[in-house]
DNA sequence: TTATATTTGCAAATGACTTGCAAAAAGCAG
DNA sequence: CTGCTTTTTGCAAGTCATTTGCAAATATAA
């Protein structure tokens, strides 16, 4: 495992919350290049040692946000759109649901995404009212 | 109401599905500009004339779907990433869950995204097993 | 119909993400 | 350690959805 892996696996590890690509290049930037960060999270995927969703701000545009895969399973989240801090909601709760939605239409779920966006507590306070 | 605007809310209207805009401006290629597509779409949506999602696939990428606003609440959607249609799943029913999030969590929720990706029951018909 | 406001097309820009290619780093055998 | 093979990296350039500036065309108001 080369250098710029281990850094990027190190900065998900870290985290307690999504990072965007944008913003993990960034903090990598006097490490490696940008590129690099893509290909590596992509590796990272590919090998379980990392997960992803795409998730839309309106701030931020549409991007693709990920966190290391550590044990613990797939997990929402809500995105705040004034601080852009996401706030964890739990474990996955929908499995149940999913397979009665197969059973009902007649489909394979491959995967399923789920998030929301609005405004948190603390940006609420200090955006008065 | 303009005509390129009129031509793009009939689509909408007689569509039973999402449409992404590059769908859409493709249909309505010989009729109007792809920028202008995109301009009525906004125009439409803030007009509450229209709503929209985001959502990526495997095939197409990450792209914006829209639909006519017509009565009918917020729905949810399965999409096939074989043959790229969409399965309704009904109306939204995480209104409850999410009044329980906001005041587990304090924030306020403005938008929510729920989606399935999958393969159809056709789709895998044709493919095989 | 004339004046004013809105919309359209075209060309160019944006921004996330990908790709070709040659140099650099990592793995491996001796 | 050393030479050799495989993988990874950086850079430049490309792709693709979506946006924007601007002047011409169309719609709306007077
Ligand atoms: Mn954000
Ligand atoms: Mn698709
Ligand atoms: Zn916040
Ligand atoms: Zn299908």
């Amino acid at each position: 495992m080369t250098k710029a892996r281990k850094a990027i696996l190190a900065r998900l590890k870290s985290a307690k919350q999504p990072i965007s690509v944008t913003e993990l290049a960034k903090q990598l930037s006097d490490f490696c290049n940008p590129v690099t960060v893509y290909r590596n999270l992509h590796y990272l995927e590919n090998n379980n040692l990392a997960t992803s969703f795409v998730l839309h701000c309106s701030d931020h545009g549409t991007e693709r946000y990920y966190s290391a895969k550590e044990g613990k399973g797939h997990h929402h989240w809500f995105h705040c759109e004034s601080c852009h801090q996401f706030i964890d909601l739990g474990g996955c709760f929908y499995t149940e649901q999913m397979r009665q939605f197969e059973t009902e239409h007649g489909f394979t779920v491959h995967d399923h995404t789920f998030y929301l966006t609005g405004i948190c507590e603390d940006c609420k306070q200090e955006l008065g009212s």
